[in-house]
DNA sequence: TTACAATGCGTAAATTCTACGCAATAAACT
DNA sequence: AGTTTATTGCGTAGAATTTACGCATTGTAA
């Protein structure tokens, strides 16, 4: 939405093109340089950040909702994108008391106050979703109503997000962690060929603890989940490291059989 | 529900009560001599089995309100709860022409036709959750609405559930088997106290292979997650064995070290 | 040239997993 | 009463895996 126009109409027919009482948040992971980074966003006349989200469409699956909210947000579609629970238990989603206060804040960017009765105003459970991006490749497009967006380090979130969203991205990271050891999480957060340091850099930042060097590389190739190529990246300093790529096809085999990841 | 008036009352005014477009779908697994079971139902005039579901009160929080739904159906309270997805994807949660066809069969028993805008017949996304409960203690009530119902052996789960029932109750046994390697899953699958070939047996029927009996012990006794009592269970054939008991203390600890149970 | 940091590769020790053997016990059978 | 048999508890050797390093190689910088 990036009018008043298309506010103004979202308001005022959003509940014949929107499902009400539920919506989609997304925390969007965003790795680069040793840092695991989210991306928040602050809307008008709110003192606290959000996580991107939106709400799903009367016409389009589940799924459909998630990609296109988070292609919204970032441009980026076909993306990995994880449904991880659904929040309905916090007080801010039980009474619409402190819902309705921050949600009129910002809609009278717009001149509107929503009615007790309003749509925008009642409980609304919220199905969270986890992404992976490619930091580098996302271009965060503001919206009307966001007067502010930025790429936090996940050690750095605040503890006041607005409504329930501090134990939504508490909740997805937990997932994240245990996902890492049975999907190609590093797929989605790297470009197609990576380095070794590159990746296992990426496995220490998101598990939070150090892993040996040597040992990462032994099990990631012994099990097949990543191939190396003959190709090596010249840029950088000291030696020149090898390219690597994940090898999917093992992945999902490794997957199937049961194999797990402990580092 | 037990009366036609509850049954009218619900129709007629449960918009009030509920919030639309949401219901719970509960998957409960019982366990009994080495089969896993689960609980389903007949509605009235269906031809199909269904999962006990329900929906979310707009004054109760999604735990209370599943807890609710299972103890309507099952009359014990405090078990193991799990949330494991929300299913919003489907043909049957997309268009609800099929939808209003087989509630309105069901609805015909009390003489109402649910008209096309009826919050009953509207698309509904529905929060998938998994319950772990002691067969025998189980006593199923019969509701108004419901014709018949059956514990049926996992195995011999019908293809043609109502809506996406087949899928929610796949997914619900895929998570199960997943998280009985993190969480005392079979604490609240058997007595307080048990012996080593019970839960031998039911980590056997729920993760479907053979597991080592000599290894299986050892390793929980190693990782300090069962306790041998010195009580022997004198009932029974042949030799009498030891009675155990889960040491939930050390089975959190383990958790968060990160121990992981292999089989 | 030399020092140094980054990367790739190997290996020995420690630990864990796996596949059994076997004794003890209690019921069933001759 | 003695024998057989199924069930349970416990141990152990060998295989496999994990862990903790050592070290050579390469490129950059002093």
């Amino acid at each position: 939405m990036n009018t008043r126009q298309e506010v103004l109409d979202f308001v005022h027919h959003g509940a014949e093109r929107f499902l009400p009482h539920l919506s989609i948040d997304c925390a969007i992971f965003g790795y680069h340089d040793h840092e695991l980074k989210t991306l928040l966003i602050r809307h008008h006349g709110q003192e606290n950040w959000s996580l991107p989200g939106g709400y799903i469409g009367r016409h389009e699956t589940l799924t459909e909702a998630a990609h296109r909210i988070l292609a919204e947000k970032t441009q980026l579609t076909g993306l990995f994108l994880q449904q991880f629970y659904t929040f309905g238990d916090s007080a801010t989603r039980m009474n619409n008391i402190k819902t309705e206060q921050t949600h009129n804040t910002t809609y009278s960017k717009v001149g509107v106050s929503l009615s007790p009765g309003h749509w925008l105003s009642e409980r609304t459970l919220s199905i969270g979703y986890y992404a992976l991006v490619d930091y580098l490749q996302v271009v965060v497009t503001p919206e009307f109503l966001v007067d502010e967006y930025c790429w936090l380090n996940v050690a750095d979130i605040p503890q006041e997000l607005v409504y329930d969203h501090n134990e939504i991205i508490q909740k997805a990271l937990l997932t994240l962690r245990a996902h890492i050891f049975q999907q190609p999480i590093g797929y989605n957060l790297l470009r197609d060929k990576f380095t070794l340091p590159e990746i296992h850099s990426l496995y220490e930042t998101i598990l939070c603890k150090q892993i040996d060097r040597r040992n990462f590389r032994k099990k990631l190739l012994t099990l097949g989940l990543i191939r190396q190529l003959d190709e090596q990246k010249k840029i950088g300093p000291h030696r020149s490291p090898f390219l690597y790529e994940f090898d999917l096809e093992n992945y999902s085999r490794a997957l199937e059989d049961g194999s797990i990841l402990t580092f």
